[in-house]
DNA sequence: TCATGAAATGTATGCGCTTACATTTTAGAA
DNA sequence: TTCTAAAATGTAAGCGCATACATTTCATGA
């Protein structure tokens, strides 16, 4: 059923029934009603193909996250959808994994749907220029399709960043470990990111600023499950600590795992801290405290600044910051 | 730049530029180096609505889900995405939200792009025929496109099921409950759904098979949050009982809260079972018993089905029932 | 009544690709 | 070398729509 089927069945030129279709202004409200119902009745669905062919648009946004099944970008992507479909665009979802070939592959796939624009969530996306092979393809996907990214920050032209100010929080936290007389503080991350480098920046600038050494025993790299993380810290028993801050809830949550089963106080002998204020840290006992990075600012903002661009050429600020904010529960006694 | 300009480059043909792009055999090796190299070169993206046109098909799978930030969506999206796009297919995501009108909306969108399948990921979609406009609607909308649900089940034509059998994991602990002597079981569950129903059917049976009354007092439905849900448990003074079925980990965690609250001994003075083995159920303490409702199965089986009748056309099964499998962990004594 | 310009509608072309069918090239057998 | 069938390549006709431009209809004023 297509454009000329209802043409005929209206009695009309097929140049009309696509003028009712698109609300052009040129068409009389008899003849509309007319081809409304005559549409209406046999179920008429445009062929998107033959139209995007004409008008070289399909109002979609295509966005990529490494892992949709981590909460953080489960709701970033959530809350990305749902603001850019009220604008009238639909979103193509891919799930990169954190491999580079297969982030290229995964970019390449969405600008050959032409969409309009691309989101990338998370902050694997590139680091500080320390992967040059990965900044460099994004600023050539850039001269197709302007990038927006959350949580990570690439310079170049046509990409756009919002980002929280994890630095501060982690800078701020270890400020307060150590006021609160925390002697040694572990930093306990996942894989290496950019808001990762950020935090473990925030970090090391607070123990420098406060004259504590940065000591490589306290940097703790772990990707794997929760119960494995907190095996990997009961095996290392010369590592002792009396705070920790984790770049992610669920490593916050194999410290206070280890600390149940070395029977630690929490948080007298050791103290807690997560990051992405996600719903693990109230399922924790006792309950998380965790710094909100505030996802879904980013996301607002970025929808917003997506919007005025496409529908009003203004041109996005290249990077926005965010400031995280503390959510202070029960491993914390700050 | 389109298929004439890479035809020129290359010195061939326009088919046989297609050719290359859509890896059809009939070309020479010699030729298709060629062509592959001024592809390269020039960075050539096929525009995928002209290909559209021409194929009616855009490779691409429609996927509804009511809430992409719920995890087990999230997993059952993320293993979807994944495997679709082993084999060639993309996905476009849509999170409806729980309302039919929404729903309703979103599916004429994901048709209206000419995918060629759609899959409803949740249970909200349809109950046993107790919402007539949804099944009809659903059944209309096969008409169109193949339709498979993931976790519902509703009859139709061109719509394919697969479920996770949470009766029979339901009536398996409320039977285990009744053999450990607990005397007062609740069934907690959040909004009405398939499985919901499913699995409250499962618990009743239990009870009766055991002779044991089903008290409307003790079946208790909760949208809220964990903190919330606990507070409501805990408000209810007369409410007594002494073991939980729930369905949804997040629900049970409530429960485990309660429990703590009121200095309740898990599991001897109140067992706990939740449904999902979501990563909630290992960050709680003690760590939740839960019933594994195999999304990952139910999501493989499904894609193996749509690439079968996608691919060779063969018929996919109307409805196939996975068994659960009972996470045993310290929440319950059995 | 007719001329006139505006409004409504129709005609025809092109968007970039796939593919059936036509043509040319190639390889192997005679 | 020549013939033949198969392999490789080319040609051209759509796919369904938007839209520039052409044509018709209509309302208005003279």
């Amino acid at each position: 059923m297509n454009i000329y089927d209802i043409a005929k069945l209206a009695g009309v030129s097929i140049a009309t029934v696509s003028r009712v279709v698109n609300d052009s202004a040129k068409v009389s409200g008899k003849t509309r009603a007319k081809v409304l119902g005559v549409m209406e009745e046999v179920g008429y669905i445009p062929n998107i193909f033959a139209r995007g062919l004409g008008l070289n648009s399909m109002r979609t946004i295509g966005i990529l996250c490494p892992d949709i099944s981590d909460i953080y970008m489960a709701n970033a992507v959530s809350y990305l959808e749902k603001n850019l479909n009220k604008h009238g665009y639909d979103c193509i979802l891919g799930c990169s994994g954190h491999r580079q070939e297969e982030k290229e592959k995964y970019i390449k796939l969405l600008l050959s749907k032409r969409i309009d624009t691309l989101v990338l969530v998370g902050s694997t996306y590139a680091g500080k220029g320390d992967n040059p092979a990965e900044t460099e393809y994004l600023r050539l996907a850039a001269k197709e399709t302007p990038i927006f990214m959350i949580n990570a920050y690439v310079p170049g032209e046509n990409i756009y960043c919002a980002y929280a100010d994890d630095f501060q929080a982690a800078y701020e936290v270890t400020a307060a470990y150590i006021r609160r007389g925390k002697k040694r503080i572990l930093f306990l991350s996942n894989a290496r990111s950019f808001s990762g480098d950020q935090k473990r920046a925030g970090y090391e600038k607070a123990l420098i600023d406060n004259a504590y050494p940065v000591d490589g025993a306290l940097i703790f790299y772990s990707e794997h499950s929760i119960h494995d993380t907190r095996d990997m810290l009961l095996l290392n028993k010369k590592l002792e600590f009396d705070g920790v801050l984790a770049t992610e809830d669920s490593l916050a949550i194999a410290a206070v795992k280890y600390a149940k089963t070395k029977n630690l106080a929490i948080p007298a002998e050791l103290s807690v801290v997560g990051f992405n204020n996600s719903r693990l840290s109230i399922c924790c006992e006792p309950e998380l405290t965790t710094i909100d990075n505030k996802g879904e600012i980013l996301c607002a903002v970025t929808v917003e600044q997506m919007i005025s661009l496409l529908e009003e050429k203004v041109q996005p600020k290249e990077k926005i910051s965010v400031p995280c904010e503390i959510i202070k529960r029960n491993t914390t006694d700050f």
